[in-house]
DNA sequence: CTGAAAGCGCTAACAC
DNA sequence: GTGTTAGCGCTTTCAG
């Protein structure tokens, strides 16, 4: 049996109430009882009952994050600064993927999988607006990307319109002229898609070029190689594809190359993400660069601050990362 | 405040335990009481607390997965399987980085980030075997990988050696004679990489081919890159590359391309994992492929058993997924 | 079939 | 500075 307060408060002949200052640091101590007791607490191995603290009616210590899936790259490389971070706050991050579906979506906003957390973090997918309202003891919660919320919650997101227009500018600027854009998802209200093709065609509009849109499912690799198939396949005559995820314009590349096109030469290729797999591809590819790990400490920030306040909108910096994929037309 | 037991207890006109029968199915409960303690939970929305759960002495409903890192792809399609697996089961997962480090994952055995788990998932990478040994009383573990833990602990692997045999005799098969291994650690005790080595040596030696073994620090893209720099650098006369993870795979690939060497005209490359990246690299890359379903079942099973048995080992399937990347010399 | 009550390990209000 | 104790919400033994 692992060693509870009691255990050590007997054995170092004194009450739990001590017991429980030394451990949590209460600072009324006499130096001489703190250190018996903390000879006794090594000894025991003490650990504090997590469920008791909680129960208490402390923190339970658990942030969870709520997104479509880990597996994805840039989910997975934004867990892993999250769960950095969180832990160096003390929290411990626990993983509930939502497949996109809406209505576990819905679910997992109630209660995290039956566990009470201090916290979410959250990527929807599906769900609306009017979705995310919260009731009024419900863990704080922030959102990931843009939503539309209507200044209901929190929420972190790099400026999306201005990252896409500065990737539209720069292929304009290679001497691109017929630039399409893969990921627009009219079907849903996913606002960040939203935002990135408001800033394509910005820039489109600025430099008097058509444009192209080409719509996805979801924003993986097998829906960027769709797409270039359907735009191949249309006889699209396109000298470059702006994809809203890195998974999208890996897809896409692939496909590019597997029919014969040369990327850049043939077609550029930009995404969005800056994941790693983008940095090794053949050729690296141009992306926006999303400062990851200040996205995770700005929502760890949100949920650290209980501060009563009105929700905020964090916007955290990016940059365009170009790569070969969208070297200039002259070779 | 949440509706506890006593809330709905008293709104309904009986005691906890009735209510608690109704809330976990005990059987013994009139009809028309417990509809009527059911219209009560669903009007107060009651959601059983689970630190209060966890205290009383049950479980606490949560598996701690510990790894390396989250954001390698190997990792996060793994941990997207076990988090759906673990779902299924009424568990929620938790992510604990050890970032490969011996004394974070020594700590993280210990306590997991303060939770108390009902099991934990570890995929030891700088651990001796007398390190994973066990309290009498400590949450029930599970290896992923194999490591030599002379037989005292649960572990889940594929069979490396007939893995890394198998691709290394399909290298041989396809015509190349000059077949080097990236991927060895000599410097840690890490059993996987020396099973795998073990099959690329006894492929080797039943065809009477010299082999070239480049060790490298970690398991990523940037080591495969070096790797690959390291055998241009040195001259090395390869035609082919087997290395011990896709990641090592693809950056060995992309400074090959880069360096003007075609794949797989003038070099074949060959990968482990199956991760999504490799499927959609230029070319598409050769790899094993564990069944990772089978794996996260695996694990969770052994988890589940809480039957007194001897530590078992669980040999998943894998099979050798042959792609563009080790396509015959002869085009 | 249902009620009363103990107690899981901890924190903190209240003594002294 | 330290001891005593109530009680967090739940499950479960013991009575009825």
């Amino acid at each position: 049996m692992a060693a509870t307060l009691r255990d050590v408060a007997a054995r170092a002949g004194v009450s739990v109430r001590t017991v429980s200052n030394v451990v949590s640091g209460f600072p009324l101590v006499a130096p001489q009882t703190r250190e018996r007791v903390q000879r006794v607490l090594d000894e025991l191995g003490y650990r504090p009952n997590a469920a008791a603290r909680h129960l208490r009616g402390g923190r339970s210590g658990l942030i969870a994050l709520v997104i479509p899936e880990i597996a994805s790259p840039y989910f997975g490389e934004l867990a892993g600064h999250l769960a950095d971070e969180a832990e160096k706050r003390g929290w411990t991050l626990l993983v509930q993927q939502t497949g996109g579906d809406a209505h576990r979506e819905r679910e997992l906003l109630g209660g995290a999988g039956g566990q009470a957390v201090d916290g979410l973090i959250v990527s929807p997918w599906a769900l609306s607006p009017a979705d995310l309202r919260r009731g009024p003891d419900a863990a704080p919660l922030v959102l990931l990307g843009e939503q539309d919320a209507g200044g209901l919650l929190d929420h972190v997101a790099i400026d999306n319109v201005a990252a896409a227009r500065e990737v539209t500018t720069h292929l304009i600027q290679t001497g691109r002229t017929r630039i399409a854009a893969v990921g627009p998802q009219p079907h849903l209200s996913n606002a960040t898609a939203d935002r990135r093709l408001e800033g394509y065609r910005e820039a489109l509009a600025e430099a008097g070029l058509p444009g192209r849109e080409v719509p996805v499912a979801r924003l993986h690799r097998a829906d960027g190689a769709a797409a270039m198939r359907e735009l191949i396949a249309a006889g699209a005559e396109v000298d470059a594809v702006f994809c809203f995820s890195d998974q999208l314009a890996l897809g896409a590349m692939h496909v590019a190359v597997q029919h014969g096109l040369r990327v850049p030469a043939d077609l550029a290729v930009a995404g969005f993400d800056d994941v790693e797999d983008g940095r090794y591809a053949n050729p690296p590819l141009t992306t926006v660069a999303p400062d990851k790990v200040g996205i995770a400490r700005a929502a760890l920030d949100c949920l650290d601050d209980r501060s009563p306040r009105e929700p905020a909108r964090h916007i955290v910096a990016h940059h365009l990362e170009i790569r070969a994929s969208t070297a200039a037309d002259t070779v």
